[in-house]
DNA sequence: AATAAAACATACCAACCGGTCTGTTTGCGT
DNA sequence: ACGCAAACAGACCGGTTGGTATGTTTTATT
């Protein structure tokens, strides 16, 4: 039959199966976290044999790094485009603030990023390679920020602003996982923006 | 031979034991992370049979409840004495922001908390009851806030202040769970710190 | 067409886990 | 002193897990 619709090359075999298997392993940490997704549950969602899991996957933690590095590179490269690189005008800083809210909000990003720093701290075949992956991570969203209308000065405190932002986004979402209090979230996220803004425009004041 | 030293009221036997057994789960909650802390670590850490363990936390989960139970309240008590009740002069806000600093540095205090949470998340027998703990313990902190001398007007922002406070703290516990950076750390929370105070500062000048 | 290699499938296994069950010891009430 | 219940000890077990080993299919190479 339809020889030529199944006919593949090894390589778009391989990312093909290997896509299936991120996507189960991701949905499946947001699910049931880390440590309750089973090599087979994730195989079984993926609609893959555990063999081909195996194949391409050798040890679980594979897949987790895996999996997360798909995870952050997504979200990236959203972020990239929304805050462009050419001459286009600087994006409010308020509205990159909103930006990394909104990517907080993202069902099963951060749910997925935490059990991964989580089983990263007690693991140590994960936690060199996640601690990477985080700290690029971070890194490229403070770059990002210096595209933004508040990197007036070089001096000012826009990284750590950035960088205690991204905790805070992160102790929020972990709070999230027992209570449901996106609304409050949302109103003390605002209250946040507003100090990171005030502070900004007091430091920055008549910078020449 | 000594008889006198051996002899035990049930009550005593049992609070022991159930000590012991707490201590020992906070110790490998901490040290290798919830999912990791298999019972029979646990006894063997606390030196108690599994039968001991069973017979006063059947299920493991009783054991994670417990245990949290006891790593709140320890650090309440502390901090409840260190704010003080009766007509004590106020704290000022600045040593009650950097209370919270040290207790978020206490060794395992944090990790079992976050682990606590990441757990519940996904574990419906946990959720409602660590949430529960949760919400409690924010109170608290919310509670002693206002015997500190930034409860000027009673619709400041201080309680959003202090929430947004205790999430920053859990977003940093997760970072340094694979990054040691206390050093930077300290740093951005005393920025953070500053933005609070500043904030506080201006929105509650001239109260009366 | 023949050979090799990658992709995939299935069976298997040793280790571990948490809960249950049975038996023993210790303290308490009478 | 006696009986009972709580505290404790150890054995057992079904279920699950991640890794391995072996066999089959599909693509690539020559």
């Amino acid at each position: 039959m339809s020889e030529a619709l199944a006919r593949r090359t090894q390589q778009q075999r391989s990312e093909s199966t290997k896509a299936l298997l991120l996507e189960a392993t991701l949905d499946l940490i947001a699910a049931m976290g880390w440590a309750n997704a089973s090599t087979a549950a994730i195989c079984e969602r993926a609609g893959v044999s555990r063999g081909a899991q195996t194949h391409h996957f050798p040890a679980k933690t594979d897949l987790l790094i895996a999996a997360i590095k798909r995870n952050t590179s997504r979200f990236d490269e959203e972020f990239e485009q929304r805050t462009g690189l050419d001459g286009s005008p600087r994006l409010p800083l308020d509205e990159y603030l909103d930006l990394l809210w909104q990517g907080s909000q993202q069902p099963g990003f951060l749910e997925c990023w935490i059990e991964a720093l989580v089983a990263a701290r007690t693991d140590p075949d994960l936690r060199e390679r996640v601690a990477d992956i985080d700290a690029r991570a971070i890194g490229a969203m403070k770059e990002q920020s210096a595209r933004t209308d508040a990197a007036v000065t070089p001096d000012s405190d826009l990284y750590d602003l950035i960088e205690l932002t991204i905790y805070l986004l992160r102790g929020m979402a972990l709070q999230r996982g027992v209570h449901a209090s996106e609304a409050n979230q949302k109103r003390l996220f605002e209250l946040w923006s507003a100090l990171v803004r005030n502070h900004l425009d007091q430091n920055n004041r008549d910078p020449g």
